[in-house]
DNA sequence: CATATACCTGAGAC
DNA sequence: AGTCTCAGGTATA
């Protein structure tokens, strides 16, 4: 049978505790449906699982068939596709200390819902035919808007490092942060502001885990600290900067590169032309982009003509088609897309992906 | 500038 | 079981 899914708010509630004569949180009550409202996107607009777990964010858990639950700033909500309605993207919001449209509102930011993915992906498609064949397959792929801190924690944990332990040290991360209740199974918090991320020490974070990355976290955090008017906000002013003055400025923080600059850049900083090149866009670009330099080794010059090369093709939003690309050349997506040579795709026994990236 | 090497950890592949 | 390799890099020499 098909029952809409509960949730309960107070972290770790035993499966069926009497409920209490009086309720800690009289926000919500347990065990009743959620209720679902539209999103206003289309599936071709947003599509949850070609967006949420494919690498931009760590923080999202799919808490169903096509359901993913996450926190947009102080504000926990779930999102999942309908059956009918084509598809359509509805919304529950968990808890907010504000009110439902001040999160509706946080939630459109979130997604970049100004941003039109077909405008777009009809450009690209218009000036590289085998983007248009993998956007056929692949609808709905939207680059998020991630608050600043957020983002940088992320990606500070992301270098060199599995999906799967990456996960675990944002997880663990977060547990700093005010907690916002717990759907199915999956503990949520707010994600910790500067201050918070400041109590822990880079010794705890060795223990927990983190490696030579722990030292990563606390410098940075260290370093936004000391900036003039507080870090959080010198974050957030990169959003008005160009491009190479962004990603300079987040290099002088320590245990961020190229690679981890430019993700904050696009997935948090509004730098829509940002290219993040990873060995794996680096393997896409020497195939698809610069066949002259297949073979080579990858170097910060190579790094940026590369991102040259992504922008001269696909122009000021350069970094949502390199997205797209990316998620494809995901050994998760490559079985549901035709290969070049138009054979199905089997696994090479080459290269073996130890870690699966998204799966659904 | 380009290249080489160390850096933490833990899950697969021999 | 004990190695080895690799994973969406960065900092140094």
């Amino acid at each position: 049978m098909k029952r809409a899914r509960t949730t309960t708010i107070s972290p770790k509630s035993p499966p069926h505790p009497p409920p209490p004569p009086t309720p800690p949180q009289k926000l919500h009550s347990r065990r009743v449906p959620l209720q679902w409202a539209p999103l206003n996107l289309p599936q071709s607009e947003l599509y949850l699982p070609l967006t949420l777990p494919t690498g931009q964010t760590f923080r999202w858990k799919q808490t169903g068939p096509l359901q993913y639950t996450g926190a947009v700033g102080p504000h926990l909500i779930s999102l999942k596709h309908h059956h009918d309605h084509d598809g359509a993207v509805y919304y529950h919001i968990h808890r907010t200390p504000s009110d439902e449209s001040a999160a509706m509102c946080a939630l459109l930011d979130f997604l970049n819902s100004h941003v039109s993915l077909a405008d777009l992906w009809s450009d690209f498609s218009a000036s590289d035919p085998r983007f248009a064949e993998v956007a056929r397959h692949l609808t709905g792929a939207r680059v998020l808007r991630q608050h600043p801190l957020e983002c940088l924690v992320q990606f500070l944990c992301s270098s060199n490092n599995n999906i799967a332990r990456i996960t675990k040290m944002v997880d663990h991360v977060s547990r700093l942060g005010h907690p916002l209740g717990s759907v199915e199974g999956f503990d949520f918090h707010q994600f910790p502001s500067l201050e918070r991320l400041a109590l822990v020490t880079e010794q705890q974070l060795r223990e927990a885990g983190f490696g030579y990355r722990a030292k990563y976290i606390t410098g940075t955090v260290d370093a936004l600290r000391a900036k003039p008017g507080g870090g959080e906000e010198w974050l957030a002013s990169l959003r008005k900067l160009d491009l190479e003055v962004v990603i300079d400025s987040l290099c002088t923080l320590p245990g961020v590169g190229p690679k981890v600059a430019a993700c904050v850049a696009l997935f948090s900083l509004d730098q829509h032309h940002a290219i993040p090149v990873d060995t794996h866009v680096w393997q896409i670009a020497t195939r698809d982009l610069l066949p002259d330099l297949a073979g080579a080794r990858l170097t910060p010059k190579l790094c940026s003509r590369v991102a040259d090369a992504f922008v001269s093709k696909y122009g000021q939003y350069a970094g949502w088609a390199q997205t797209l690309l990316f998620i494809a050349d995901l050994p998760s997506q490559k079985s549901l897309l035709p290969s070049r040579d138009g054979n199905i795709k089997k696994n090479k026994p080459g290269k073996k992906k130890t870690t699966q990236i998204a799966s659904w």
